[in-house]
This record gives C-alpha cells, sequence and structure tokens, in this order.
DNA sequence: GTCAAGATTAGT
DNA sequence: CTAATCTTGACG
C-alpha cells in the first residue's frame, strides 16, 4: 500500500501539484469496497488572479473551501447535473485549487460501472464523480485522513510522458488565462 | 425576486 | 451541434 499523501505535498502552487498529481492514486471507499486508479488527467486553476477560478471575484459560499486549509476536498456542482471534484492547495487564505479531470481505473470496475454502466468510466471530471460517487457531501473532505476518499503516491512519472497545454472549457476566461498552459495529461490515455 | 451562465456530457 | 437540468451569484 503506497503512501497516502500528506498535506505538505498539497502545500505548494497548483501547477506544481497538478502536474505531481499525475500518476497518483484517487481511491474511494464506499461500502468496504475500494475503488479508484491512476489520475491521469489534472488542471490548476490559480487563485484571484485567475479570470478562469471561482475565487477571481472573492469568495463566496460555493467556493469559501478554496480559501481554506490545503489538502481537503473542494465539490462543486455544475450545469445541473454533474459534479467536480477539485484538491485545494497553497497556504490558508490563498485559493488555489487543482481540478482532477480523468482517471485511468483500476480499482473497483464492478462498482464503477455499477454508476456508468457499458460508458467510459472516469475519462472526465463529471464521469469521474460519477463513478466514484463524489458529490457535495465530499466538499472540504480532508483528503489526508486516509478515509472514504484519499490519494496514495504512484510511481515517478517522467516529463516525456506528460503533456501540458490550455485548460478546457473556460471561454469566458481572458485569453492569458485561457491559453496558460495549466492542463496535465498522462500521455497514453 | 429574477435571470443568465456554467471548470460537462451524451446523443443527433 | 445542441439539449439536458438546476445551482449559483449578480443585480435591483
Amino acid at each position: 500500500m503506497a503512501e497516502i499523501l500528506r498535506r505538505d505535498f498539497y502545500a505548494r502552487d497548483p501547477v506544481e501539484v497538478a502536474r505531481s498529481l499525475l500518476g497518483c492514486r484517487l481511491l474511494r471507499r464506499v461500502d468496504g469496497v475500494c475503488l479508484g486508479g491512476r489520475i491521469t488527467e489534472t488542471e490548476a486553476y490559480v487563485g484571484a488572479e485567475d479570470s478562469a477560478s471561482h475565487a477571481y471575484r472573492g469568495m463566496t459560499p460555493r467556493n469559501r473551501v478554496m480559501f481554506g486549509p490545503p489538502g481537503h476536498a473542494y465539490v462543486y456542482f455544475v450545469y445541473g447535473m454533474h459534479h467536480m471534484f477539485n484538491v485545494v492547495t497553497g497556504a490558508e487564505g490563498v485559493p488555489w485549487a487543482v481540478l482532477i479531470r480523468g482517471l485511468a481505473p483500476e480499482l473497483g470496475l464492478d462498482a464503477m460501472r455499477e454508476r456508468r454502466g457499458r460508458r467510459p468510466l472516469a475519462d472526465g471530471p463529471g464521469k469521474l464523480c460519477q463513478a466514484l460517487a463524489i458529490d457535495r457531501g465530499f466538499d472540504a473532505w480532508d483528503l489526508t485522513r486516509g478515509q472514504a476518499l484519499w490519494i496514495e503516491a504512484g510511481e515517478q512519472v517522467p516529463d516525456s510522458a506528460v503533456a501540458a497545454g490550455p485548460r478546457v472549457g473556460i471561454d469566458y476566461a481572458l485569453p492569458q488565462h485561457r491559453e496558460a498552459p495549466w492542463r496535465f495529461c498522462l500521455l497514453g490515455n
């Protein structure tokens, strides 16, 4: 069993954390069953200066956990149907976060299929939340406790296996933020 | 109170 | 390309 990521892992710049999370394992325990897999895609949201971030216009009831201590989940609901799972990074008071956009499923495939049916299991932020049964009940969840929902270290991922590019779904953001290479993908997925 | 828009997905 | 579906946050 690999090591659960500690708070100091999360207490960094979100771009670094987004890159470092590739290859780590996002795990969920539900009804005594473990499900999850390797993280294959992430996006960094760089706080109050980032026009793509929910924190761009300050703290609101929805985004308040982004301003809290690192190592906690920020989960919200969009489009009337999808949940998004983020991890809070940086220091308390600084609204940095990383959106987890994709997983390569490894554990609990059957349990995930119960929710996803015959469709792709976790190659998108909304699909991943459905497969792992992550909803707003996990907003502010402490990921360092290793209970119900947590992340473990994975094998080292070389830069040659990583692609960085602009984030998706943020056409509303300013050009400099729309184009910033803050999305990371593990190649071959 | 009203209203437009959304860090997406599945189906045409 | 577009519908689905409902919460949020801005405005008044």
